[in-house]
DNA sequence: ATAAAAAAGTGTTATAAAGTGCGTTAAAAG
DNA sequence: CTTTTAACGCACTTTATAACACTTTTTTAT
């Protein structure tokens, strides 16, 4: 699952995966999607149901006394929020005010869908304009020291 | 699958593979073709679809939180347009409207398809002239400094 | 605490735009 | 001259989105 789209958020937040997704999504038999915070960057990453699974267990399961470990625990856990989802269905997800606003999509109604594989993000259209060319973004963490437990681990 | 063609597009931004490549996608089994933004240039990269499987698994492993990676995964895996390909039939391909700008090739009807082996290139034929004779062109970035996770992969 | 009102969430339908398939014509190659 | 290939046009299908109606939840006022 992989590729740009520039799809619109209806007057309650909603959005639609685009179809092509479609056979994908009713192959891996997924009936969830876990939308929740970047850690680096003002998107949102998605996730299938059964990727969230993992990720979620292997990350609450690591020592949360260190600050950067526990820091991703905050952003990623204590933000998703699960949704059902029905591939055969229209698609539909809900995106929770709380998490437009880190995104930084609160008024508008376009959002740029990024197909990552086997998960996606959800950009403001200006910011993923701005990455494109390779501009920086003023809420951006990159300096992070990773600790050695999260080194394989790919969100 | 090697060589230059001056090809056109229809008005619904297609093309079709000139047929001197069929053998070669018939012998391979490919019914997938992955297009996708070029890094450094603005052109577009063409992938059969085995070779897209390749690295696009490699790609999405990698440490999503080092910024030249996800940068790299952003490029790549994140504008790529899978294409379902019939190499029996008309060989005919879709160019998203997204893609067309960032080979500058939005108005045009005309691109330069260039055959590089195991996967083909994408120009603007204004900038393919420039390349040639050995002009740059004002987009190119040039200066990365990859990592080493990165340093075996070639796209 | 209860009822009314407002807001938030869910589901359906209609319409325009985007994408696909295929036949025909024009051009190139053998 | 015949055959193959590329380009074009048209009709059909699918998809995205806006509009609307309805349900549930939350808030507000009495």
């Amino acid at each position: 699952m992989f590729g740009f789209n520039n799809i619109s958020l209806d007057k309650k937040s909603r959005f639609s995966f685009p179809a092509k997704y479609r056979d994908a999504f009713v192959n891996s038999n997924e009936n969830q999607i876990v939308i929740t915070k970047d850690p680096q960057y003002p998107t949102l990453k998605v996730y299938l149901g059964s990727e969230w699974d993992q990720i979620s267990t292997k990350l609450s399961s690591l020592q949360g006394l260190d600050p950067v470990v526990r820091n991703l625990q905050w952003t990623i856990l204590g933000n998703a929020s699960v949704c059902d989802f029905e591939p055969t269905g229209r698609m539909q997800v809900l995106i929770s005010a709380d998490l437009k606003k880190y995104a930084q999509i609160e008024e508008a109604n376009r959002i740029c869908l990024i197909g990552m594989g086997n998960k996606f993000e959800i950009w403001n259209q200006e910011n993923w304009e701005q990455r494109q060319t390779g501009g920086s973004l003023a809420t951006e963490i990159l300096d992070i020291v990773l600790p050695e437990s999260i080194k394989d681990m790919s969100f």
